[in-house]
DNA sequence: ATGAAAGCGCTAACAT
DNA sequence: ATGTTAGCGCTTTCAT
């Protein structure tokens, strides 16, 4: 491999010059400029991005943390969050958390040594003492990372409203609702909270489930509906994530009990899978290139040396219309 | 930031014996071991990352080049590829060529640079002349990089067969087939060349279509099902990608069209979302872990210098019996 | 067993 | 405008 040095002395001048020339900061004459180009052209000069991470002390590298990119709002999520960076000339190296511990203290070691120059992280933080190791920038996607990390969540108030108002409107009475478990308050339990309590405002009676929430497989989810369904049989609307959502289609049909005349489903997220069943299902759909970019743009801002950064950045929801209430 | 000069200076020792000893490598002895770690903690250093890579002349970094992420089948592939370069102690890093083009050239760049220590991909080659600059260990999902490339792909012949078998036995005699469209020879066409061939030879009609395999969207898939059912009213049966196939279904039921009994459908890949409708896709699936894995131990072999490497290695594909055919 | 010193390939400050 | 030089923080000879 040729190196500036190898250039330099092809074209006759100097390596600062050449830095120079190439990195088009300060005077190089039209004349030398030529010769250099000419260098790297029958070199084939490529500079070394190594030695200049080395000197700038930066990776062009922001990891990315989710739980599971099989699940397909942190895989859109990840896409958008990808093309984002790129915009900015940055890459990106994920991480599935999911199946092995320890994997977030491991990129925030990654970023003590220099090869992240930041993380953008969607999920549950690690412990205090390890939180407290943070030194670059950090920006979380719907997870509270303490004081000091400026999330980027959906309206889930107004999620909240959007749903609890479409089963006002259905007409249901009595509704089952299945979470997924947190351990520690996530800013995006305010819409279930929510939920709740306007429904029961309403004298709508609501059953409150938990599952594991990383557990993705259809045949957890069908086990879970299945199960929920059994214990309390006179719910008529089922309110869950989209995956769960399509879930309980599935097994209503397979029950043969009629959706939407025997049983509402309403989802969350708006992921595709729920335009890809019949009916298309009812759902309140996250802007996910939305909070990808304010996850992008806020990093950006942080690396930036910026210091007014808004530490909540709310993304819109909408209801979507479809065929399950 | 503690740098390991100042580690030397506080265990009142030498850089080089600092290093030695944090790297295990050549003597160090047991008193001096325990003076140089307690100045690491002392002085919490961190080895800079950086530096090492410059010396090293390697990044610990793998690019990962899909299409698409948020198609289910390459953020599957993804996961698992993370995971096992993960567990070599690699990172990797991705990107989502839709939408942008001249990314992988890019990303070839980024290589050239030693950014990354080499790639593995998922999507169709770029021009001849880009090729040629490959340096560094390249692996390829499915898809035909010319000969220095090896190749991971499923069993695309026993695919096919157990298709055919598949419709063969159902007793249709309409088959509606929709393909992507590919623009170069790959390795995963065989399949369908291979299931149009012995359907015929079994006297049962294939009608072949195709769509934009970029394309990822419900609305795209749906509108291709209705268009080319429409044209081919007296189909008895369909063999599509899974997404084709569970839109399929959907527009299916939209119609009243009862399946199987009306139409049967059967899909290819295996992915999550066969399981998730009712009745569950029949559809032939892919080992994506086990690519994944068998991706990601190849690159390894050839970032150890091995010459043996096999340029073709094929995984194993089984039929997954759903309701659907 | 350990310290000193020479790079890894680049950028930027300084001198000319 | 250009060349020279001193690092960036580490690893690894090479003496001792």
């Amino acid at each position: 491999m040729a190196g500036i040095r190898d250039v330099a002395a092809y074209a006759g001048v100097g390596v600062g010059t050449v830095s120079r020339a190439l990195n088009k900061t300060g005077y190089v004459s039209e004349e030398t400029r030529k010769k250099i180009d000419e260098a790297v052209k029958a070199l084939n000069y490529q500079p070394n991005e190594l030695a200049r991470n080395l000197y700038r002390n930066r990776s062009g590298i922001i990891g990315v943390i989710v739980p599971d990119l099989e699940n397909p709002f942190f895989a859109k999520f990840m896409k958008y969050t990808e093309m984002e960076l790129y915009r900015y000339g940055y890459r990106a190296v994920v991480c599935n958390t999911v199946e092995i511990s320890n994997r977030v203290e491991e990129m925030i070691h990654l970023m003590e040594k220099n090869v992240l120059d930041g993380l953008i992280v969607g999920v549950d933080p690690p412990d205090e003492k390890i939180l407290k190791r943070l030194k670059k920038p950090v920006v979380s996607m719907d997870r509270n990372w303490g004081e000091k990390v400026p999330v980027i969540t959906s309206d889930s108030k107004k999620g909240g409203r959007l749903i609890a108002e479409r089963i006002i409107e259905s007409g249901c009475r009595n509704i089952l609702m299945i979470e997924g478990r947190t351990y520690i308050r996530q800013p995006f339990e305010e819409r279930s909270k929510g939920v709740k309590q306007i429904l029961r405002e309403h004298g709508i009676s609501v059953i409150s489930a938990e599952v594991e929430w990383n557990v993705l497989s259809y045949e957890y989810y069908a086990q879970m509906v299945e199960k929920y369904l059994d214990l309390f049989d006179d719910v008529d609307a089922v309110y869950v994530g989209d995956l769960l959502a399509v879930a309980c289609m599935a097994v209503a049909e397979k029950r043969g009990i009629q959706i939407p005349e025997e049983l509402k489903i309403i989802g969350y997220d708006g992921l595709d899978i729920g335009k890809f069943v019949n009916p298309p299902l009812t759902t309140v759909k996250q802007n996910i290139p939305q909070m990808a970019k304010c996850c992008v743009d806020t990093i950006m801002h942080l690396l930036d040396g910026d210091t007014e950064i808004e530490m909540k950045q709310v993304c819109d929801v909408e209801l979507i219309k479809g065929g399950t209430m």
